[in-house]
DNA sequence: ACCACTGTTGCCAAAAATGCTACAGTTAAA
DNA sequence: TTTAACTGTAGCATTTTTGGCAACAGTGGT
């Protein structure tokens, strides 16, 4: 069931893959019916929307504006869905929530799981990003909550919780750093050093101290995977600093050590929760949204045990 | 050709008449074809969209969210039109100037006659009413272009000319006023005032003058109509107060004097030219826009002769 | 030359929408 | 109360639209 034309959801799935018998596959019809809904399209509008290339099908200008509309109307019904959801009370929604790859691996698996028993025809949509293409979803519609990294304010998002995250030492559970009380960042000068990726960490305290420092670190290895920077950690290789959120799991299963980082400097990164500011939120989105938001002023307290 | 749902469009018709025959007149369709397309749309979104009387069809609380959606679609249509008409280059369009009742006596007609003469693919579609609902409705793109008096300043609104309007004693061309050099306020208490009505002239510095001023005057009349004034000024039995737009034909064919008030507390109404503050323009809209600029700032010089 | 890939078209069946007619119910005037 | 004018709804035949299948024409790479 859908409120959107049948012609746009097919021209909208050609755009996505920029072939005709790919976006039929998708769609499960013949891909005949979707070239000849193409044709009608552009026949009625009296404007080409693709170039045809040997290749497959490009967007032309006026296929692109149209483009961006259609995906707009996408988003309002997915929202409208919601609000109808609510009336006939059956409790059924879809919510979307983008999120940092950290979120996915522990705590938002946990949430998600105990809503699901109480309400389980909700279903959910998760992707995850970097903060600016979070940001952006929110914004756009395209995800109903999105959960980010050190985000910089914005009037179209309204940021229901921020929380601190300190970051800490990560290393193997043998490792000489793992119990010392009191750790400083000067007392890991001797082990080399895992890095994230520049983008995973931008905007964080961690990142503006670690560029400003006068102490001297030996690098290990640079990584765009938290995965790759926790094995790494794990093989007792290298220290890497990170938060808590993103080692939840293997904390709790003893096979990380997380000691934080106890100097004077403030070394943290702010962990942000937000909607759009604009749009009124579906009753089951209010809801997951405060489970969440437990679920993250929680995770600096560690695990409970 | 129409990019929405033949149900929703159904659906949009039915809530605006609140007659599913009416609905089908105006559509052209039998009546029992768009009761079909609403017992299926009710079916397949699992809600009541009407509430069903004996005199027709109330919409019903999840009706009134999605009708709310299905008109915000519409305008997105027509905006999106517009853009094709630009790519086509067929230089077809329709465009939506909401504006006050004054602007349609004299100086539309003229612009869009010069307009239509070049351009005669483009469309208009003209209508009347009060500042705040020419505001609203080009806030929500149900209108292009809004022109309106003394606007109170809003983001979502972008003014593109603002001209001070003098307002002057209008009185008949026989009138002991008509010809009287500089004239005062202080002059006109001899003669019964026909009013307009608050919501005409809200916020306009005259409507604060006679409110605040010490002088005293008789009234003749307080008129919801324009019209209504200009024929009680053109019969000699009192004077007006309005501005030059307001008269624009009559100045030019002598059935009534203007008179502008010399006071030295200015006597002014603004008038406003604005769109829609995010929204890109199609071409026609911001040609057509120019002219009525141009035609707007020219109206205090008086007519051209 | 061949293969894999593209979009497009003709033919025919399946599905959807429509017009007409009739029916059941309420309202309002005669 | 009867009558007339409304209202929404359901059945049936017809028209219109859409879909699936197979074939065709064109391009790119091997």
């Amino acid at each position: 069931m859908s409120l959107i034309l049948l012609s746009l959801r097919y021209f909208e799935e050609v755009a996505r893959h920029g072939s005709l018998r790919k976006a039929a596959d998708h769609l499960h019809v013949a891909a005949s019916a979707v070239n000849r809904q193409i044709l009608k399209l552009e026949d009625e509008l009296g404007v080409p929307l693709f170039e045809r290339m040997p290749r497959g099908m490009r967007l032309s200008p006026a296929g692109e504006i149209i483009l961006y509309q259609v995906r707009q109307w996408q988003r309002d019904e997915r929202q409208l869905q919601g609000y109808l959801g609510d009336i006939r009370g059956a409790g059924s929604a879809e919510i979307r929530i983008a999120t940092i790859e950290s979120m996915t691996d522990r705590v938002l698996p946990e949430v998600l799981q105990r809503f699901g028993q109480r309400f389980p025809r909700v279903r959910f949509v998760i992707s995850t990003g970097v903060t600016a293409t979070i940001l952006e979803q929110v914004i756009t519609g395209e995800s109903d909550i999105g959960i980010c990294m050190n985000a910089t304010h914005t009037r179209k998002v309204r940021f229901v919780e921020k929380v601190n995250l300190s970051f800490g030492a990560v290393v193997a559970p043998n490792h000489p750093l793992a119990q010392k009380p009191s750790l400083k960042l000067r007392d890991c000068t001797p082990f080399p050093l895992i890095r994230p990726d520049t983008e995973m960490f931008a905007g964080s305290t961690l990142q503006r101290l670690l560029n400003t420092t006068d102490l001297q670190f030996s690098t290990l290895a640079h990584c765009n995977r938290i995965l790759s920077i926790k094995s790494l950690a794990r093989s007792g290789l290298g220290v890497a600093f990170l938060t808590r959120l993103d080692i939840a799991r293997e904390i709790e299963q003893q096979e990380l050590a997380f000691n934080v980082l106890a100097d004077h400097r403030q070394v943290k990164s702010h962990l942000a929760l937000c909607v759009a500011a604009d749009r009124p939120l579906p009753m089951a989105t209010t809801v997951i949204l405060e489970q969440i938001r437990q679920a993250i002023t929680a995770v600096e307290d560690g695990p409970t045990n």
